[in-house]
DNA sequence: CCTATCTCAGACAGACTGAAATAT
DNA sequence: CATATTTCAGTCTGTCTGAGATAG
């Protein structure tokens, strides 16, 4: 069966497509279950991607006011998702970062890591191989566009 | 270089997850600029993944009362996010469903569908032949367990 | 009369601010 | 004294409920 390279483009899209589509059901659960506010999910969205943060970086990224930025961290600190420790240079200061449970969940709402995982390891040698191939290109794509 | 099967999963969960965390720093903004409580944005989720629902279906999915699910997809549809329409059989029921804009944030929020895209047009087509192998066999895989 | 939805009133939680208090 | 954070009113918005109104 040959295909176009617009045909092979479109495909390799609705693939990836139906695939994530195929993890919805799973997902909707964790984000039916969640017990945070959009506030405390930013917080908790910017602490996993930008690592230990000082408060006042807190406040500042989310754009709020000291104050705000401290209880969002609170919250967040009283579910068990963050915590809090002294920066070693400057003691004045609190480093805000996440637990262990903090980006476990992070990773649930987002990067389905664990679905994959599954899947990955059912797959045959030869489609490994051949998706590993796909993956490492485009992340060398991405590599080169920086 | 030859790579056991055990390497072989390995490495492809890693290149999988390198790629997703390439897309954080794209996806943080729509996240901070994102202008909806949980409760709407768990309305859209369910939206998005459940097709057309009555209002009624909405109220029990979300475990609220009919009262709110009503006044949730309310704020969607004065977000220009959700439309209401009118069931052909039962014109007292409501059906909620996204508009366009609905599925393109939601698609923005989860999916990373766009920035995939855009990738898969710059692979080679070697490493796209590739690529779309190990998905179309990923997908198998997801057929065989139901 | 029954069902689906909407409207209304009121309780409640959390975000947010600015000013004062505290710690380094 | 300056800076980083916390604490303390107080306001505001949005969720949520239940009762009653409306439409089919």
């Amino acid at each position: 069966m040959p295909q176009t390279r617009e045909e092979l483009e479109h495909e390799a899209l609705a693939q990836y497509r139906t695939m994530i589509q195929r993890f919805k059901a799973t997902s909707g659960s964790v984000w039916m279950e969640l017990d945070l506010t959009l506030p405390q999910l930013r917080t908790l969205l910017l602490l996993a991607e930008e690592g230990p943060l000082v408060i006042g970086q807190v406040a500042h990224r989310l754009g709020v006011g000291l104050s705000t930025g401290g209880h969002l961290v609170d919250r967040l600190v009283q579910a068990g998702l963050a915590e809090r420790t002294e920066d070693a240079g400057d003691r004045r200061r609190t480093l805000a970062q996440l637990t262990p449970k903090g980006e476990e969940l992070y990773a649930r709402l987002l990067n389905r890591i664990q679905q994959v995982q599954v899947l990955i390891q059912k797959l045959n040698t030869h489609d490994l191989i051949a998706l590993l191939q796909g993956l490492r290109a485009l992340n060398c794509i991405v590599d080169e566009q920086q």
